[in-house]
DNA sequence: GAAATCGTTCAAATTACATCA
DNA sequence: CTTGATGTAATTTGAACGATT
């Protein structure tokens, strides 16, 4: 065993016992199967590193068959013009959800423009959150069963999963945020511990006046014990001393450094 | 088969209303 | 009663994707 290679293995060892390498949180795992969300544990704890860009395809797509397939309820869904207009022509059904859902469709009938906004029932949110946890998304028909149990319309559930995905999702931000900065000290800590380690090293290093005129290249020391002794140290293909110890040809830090998820 | 277009859904950002201290 | 803060429903924008032409 190397020098080097026994100070990287204590650095790997001080740095390891710190954090898991891989918090699940930190890995974006977004089911590709459309019917994935059926089986999927709260959005709560579902793993996402939110602090980098986000890709559609991270995202649970919706049965494509459903989801995707043109709708008579397109205009509905996914209209989003300006609040004069919310009333269409375009489909028979959507003019008979605006009167069922008579909470919001009373207002817009008196001609008023002002937005106005729809207060859930805790019944409603209840039943919604419920439907959240079994699956963050909803294909069309899941959304009209659930407008038609809840006396909204399907752009009204919709919103509503589009609000609390971004809620969920700010949530998760704030804990990887934390988490990160958890690290961060960790790693700072951990750093200051090293670099002193160094300096004790090199005042040692300059104690042993003996050994100074030795060359370098001959020198080697045991991490442990400390004492330096000069040895036939071979060189393998790497450029690294080989022997029983030897000074480190490449920074004492190096793996460390290089691979920044180990402390994380 | 490739390209253009259309319809749909989504995330992200923002607006605006309702409620409360 | 007014006001600022907060929560959240609703809107806007742009990207991605599948279907169709």
């Amino acid at each position: 065993m190397g020098f080097d290679d026994l100070s990287n293995t204590s650095l790997l060892l001080g740095l390891g016992l710190t954090l898991p390498s891989n918090p699940p949180h930190l890995i974006s795992q977004k089911p590709k199967k459309p019917l994935d969300f059926l089986c999927f544990p709260p959005p709560e704890s579902e793993p996402s590193l939110t602090l980098g860009l986000s890709t559609v395809d991270t995202y649970p797509s919706e049965t494509p068959d459903l989801s995707r397939q043109p709708s008579p309820h397109s205009a509905i869904s996914s209209f989003s013009g300006s609040r004069v207009k919310r009333e269409r022509d375009v489909s028979g059904e959507e003019i008979e959800e605006e009167k069922a859902s008579s909470r919001v469709s009373d207002e817009d009938e008196d001609g008023s423009n002002a937005r106005k906004k729809l207060r859930l029932t805790k019944e409603q949110s209840a039943l919604l959150e419920e439907s959240f946890k079994l699956h963050s998304t909803l294909n069309p028909k899941q959304k009209q069963a659930l407008a038609s149990e809840l006396n909204l319309r399907p752009r009204q559930v919709e919103v509503w999963f589009q609000n609390r995905r971004a809620r969920t999702k700010l949530k998760q931000t704030e804990v990887d945020c934390e988490f990160l900065k958890r690290c961060c000290e960790t790693l700072t800590d951990e750093n200051r511990r090293l670099q002193k380690e160094l300096q004790e090293l090199k005042a040692l290093k300059l104690a042993q006046p003996l050994f100074m005129q030795m060359p370098a290249a001959t020198l080697t020391m045991c991490p442990s014990c400390e004492r330096i002794g000069g040895g036939a140290a071979t060189v393998n293909g790497d450029g690294n001393a080989k022997g029983p110890f030897s000074i480190a040809t490449k920074p004492r830090f190096y793996k460390a450094f290089t691979k920044p998820s180990a402390a994380c």
